[in-house]
DNA sequence: TCCTTTATGCTCAGTCTGAGTATAAAGAGC
DNA sequence: GCTCTTTATACTCAGACTGAGCATAAAGGA
C-alpha cells in the first residue's frame, strides 16, 4: 500500500587545518557503474559520500541526537556544534538504493569540529572541500577554472537556449552566480553556482542522474533540452554520490553566511589562537582574502575575543599575542560574528 | 519491528492585511482533554493548529510539491513563495496521535500569500499572529504584558534556580531575550523567547506536555526542577496544538530575519503600492516602527522599486506615488531587502 | 647591524545611519 | 478664497562605520 519511508541523517562535518577547510567523507560503492556509459569516478568503483545513517525511530529521541549517535558509532567523533541545514526529499534522489521504491528523506546537518584522528568505520577521510568546488576558492586569485572552463561552457549553454528571453535570463543567472560581466563575486551563492552547473550538465552527477532516469523510466523524455552535446562535456570538480555535493554546497553556503553574524568559527579553533590564525580560518571558509588591520579592528572592537597575555613566537616575525574566545559573548547581546563583506542595511525608529 | 514513520508537512501561511500580520490556522480536536487537569483551550474541545498534511510518498515528487498539493486541496490556495523552515522530529511531539508508537517527522514550511477568501476544508481562518505572541508587537509601544506578567514571572523562575551560577545564566538569558536589564530588544529572537517561556512553564503547552508525559511514562521524573508552583501559573498568549506554536515562532523569527536581506515582502503586497504601505507591512512583520524618511531613502536607493507615475489619493493627505517592485532585481546583484536595524559588519580584501 | 617578516597601532576620506527640518499637495471647515 | 490638518517627499547634518593605507614594533637570520 504505502511506499516505505526511510529517514536518513546526513552530516557535513567540517574542520579547518593548515588553512584548508576539510569535509569528512566516506566511500560508497558506485551503483551507477552497472549502467552503460562511464562514470567520472576517479578510483573506479567508489564515490565520495557524506557520512550518513538512518534515524532509529524507536531509539533516537530527537533527530540531532540520532545524528550524534551514529557519528559517534561510525567515526568515534563526538560532535559539538551541530546545526540543521535542510531536508531533502525529492523522489529519485536515490534512484538505485533501498530496494527501488522506498522513499528516502534526508535531513542534512552541518557540524563543526576540530580535526582529529578518526577511528571506527574504516573508509572515512578528510578532504579539502575545494576539490569538490574548485571555483570557490578565491583566496590566492580568481580561480583559473572559471575563465578556462566554466565561462566558455556556460556561454555555450546560454547560446543554446531557444528563446531570446530565455537566453537573456540564463545569461543573467550565469553572470550573477559567477560574477562575470562586471557582477561582484558573492561567496555565499555556492548552491546557486552548483545548481547552475548541474542544470547545464557540466557536473558528473547530472550526467549520471540523467542516465539513471532514462534507464529507470525508459519512456521519459529528457527535460534538459539544452543539455550539452554528448562529446567532451567537462566534468567540473570532484563528484560525489547521490545528491551529496548539493548538500555540501548547501552547507558551504550556509556556513559562509553564518560566520558573518554568529561567532561559530571558534568551534573550529583551539582554545587560544592568534588573530591571524583566526583570520586564516575565516578566509579558508569564505574563500576570500580579508584586510588584516581591519579584521583585527572588527574582531577586537566586537568584543568577541580577549587577550591572554601569552604570545606565540612561531609566527616567523614579531610574536603574536594569543587570544581566547569570550564565551560570555554567546549570552550577551547580538553576538555578532567575525567580519566579512556581509550585508549592511539598517534604519530604525 | 521498526516503528512506523510518517512525514508531515506543516505550513505557516502568512498574509498581511490592514497592517495585521495573519497566519492561517485550522481547528484540531484537543486530545489532551481526556486527561486530568483542565486545558487552556478557549473554545473547549478544539485548539488552533497550523494546517498540515502528510507527504504522499508515492505521488509527491518533491516535498514542497506535496505541500502545495494538499494546501490546494484543503484550502484552495495556490501557494506562491514557499521556503522550507525546519524539520521537527522529537519523539513525543505528538504523544497522543497516530496510534501511539508512530514517529511523526514534520517538515515545516513558510509560505507568503496575499490574503484571499478560503474555500475547501471548513475550519480554516486567518488570525492575527500576535494573538499567539502578544509580547512581540512593539509597534505602538513596548507591550505591557512584558512588565505586567512576563518579567515578574520569569524573575520568580530565575529566583527558583538552585545554583547561583545557574541563576545568573538564567537571568542573562531572560534579559537578552526580552530586552530587560538595559539589553536591546532583538525582534528576531522570537523562538528564543517562546522557548524560554515554555521552559519556565508559562505557556499552556508546557503544562499540557508535562501532563501527557507523566501519563504516558508513569515513572518519568520531571526534568523541569524549576517549573513554577502549581497554583496560578499565567498562560501567556493563545496556545496551539502540539508544537505548532514553536513552529510558528520559528516562522516568525525567520521571516523577520529574511526581510532584511531578501526582497520577500513584495510577495505580500499587491502589484503597486505606496511606500508607506510597504513600510506598514514591514513594520507589521517586524513588530517595530521605522523612521519614515530613512525607510524611503533605503528602499529607493536600493533599487528595489520603481515609480509608476500613478498616485493614490486615498491617503488622507497629499497623494502618494504608487510604486512597483522591480522584478529584475531578483536576478541582479545581491537583491538586498527592505531595511531594518539589521546586521552591519563588513570588511574585505 | 641590516634585512626580512609578521604584529599592531593609527589616520583619513568616503559612505552609511539615525534623526530631524523644511516644503509640497491634498481635503475639510469656514 | 483662506486656514488647518494630514500625509508625502526632499534635503541636511553629525556621528559611526568601512575600506585602504602608512607607520612603528619586535622577532630571527645573514
Amino acid at each position: 500500500m504505502t511506499t516505505p519511508l526511510v529517514i536518513g541523517l546526513n552530516a557535513a562535518i567540517v574542520a579547518v587545518t593548515h588553512e584548508v577547510p576539510r569535509i569528512l567523507t566516506v566511500k560508497r560503492p558506485d551503483h551507477s557503474l552497472a549502467l552503460p556509459g562511464e562514470m567520472v569516478s576517479e578510483d573506479g568503483a567508489f564515490l565520495d559520500a557524506l557520512p550518513f545513517g538512518p534515524l532509529d525511530a524507536r531509539a533516537d529521541p530527537t533527530l540531532d541526537l540520532g545524528l550524534r549517535r551514529w557519528v559517534r558509532e561510525q567515526t568515534g567523533i563526538e560532535l559539538g556544534y551541530v546545526e540543521q541545514l535542510y531536508t531533502f526529499g525529492d523522489r529519485n534522489r536515490d534512484p538505485e538504493g533501498h530496494g527501488a521504491g522506498a522513499r528516502v528523506i534526508s535531513v542534512a546537518y552541518l557540524a563543526l569540529v576540530r580535526e582529529r584522528q578518526l577511528f571506527g568505520a574504516a573508509e572515512a577521510s578528510w578532504r579539502d572541500w575545494y576539490e569538490y568546488f574548485p571555483w570557490e576558492d578565491w583566496r590566492l586569485t580568481r580561480p583559473s577554472i572559471i575563465d578556462r572552463e566554466i565561462a566558455p561552457s556556460l556561454a555555450q549553454w546560454v547560446a543554446a537556449a531557444g528563446h531570446p528571453t530565455t537566453r537573456r535570463r540564463c545569461q543573467e543567472r550565469v553572470d550573477i552566480a559567477f560574477g562575470l560581466s562586471g557582477a561582484a563575486w558573492d561567496e555565499e551563492r555556492v548552491l546557486e553556482r552548483y545548481e547552475l552547473l548541474y542544470e547545464a550538465g557540466f557536473v558528473a552527477e547530472e550526467v549520471r542522474d540523467r542516465m539513471l532516469r532514462t534507464k529507470l523510466q525508459p519512456g521519459s523524455q529528457n527535460r534538459h533540452s539544452q543539455s550539452p552535446s554528448q562529446t567532451e562535456t567537462p566534468s567540473l570538480g570532484r563528484p560525489m554520490a547521490l545528491d551529496h555535493r548539493r548538500i555540501l554546497a548547501t552547507a558551504l553556503g550556509r556556513l559562509r553566511g553564518k560566520i558573518k553574524y554568529r561567532p561559530v568559527v571558534f568551534e573550529l579553533l583551539s582554545s587560544t589562537f592568534t588573530l591571524l590564525q583566526l583570520q586564516r580560518v575565516v578566509e579558508a571558509l569564505a574563500g576570500v582574502r580579508l584586510h588584516k588591520q581591519n579584521f583585527r579592528r572588527l574582531v577586537e572592537k566586537g568584543g568577541l575575543v580577549e587577550r591572554t597575555g601569552q604570545f606565540d613566537s612561531e609566527t616567523g616575525g614579531r610574536p603574536a599575542e594569543l587570544f581566547r574566545f569570550r564565551r560570555e559573548v554567546l549570552r550577551e547581546r547580538l553576538a555578532p560574528g567575525v567580519g566579512l563583506p556581509g550585508a549592511g542595511r539598517s534604519l530604525e525608529s
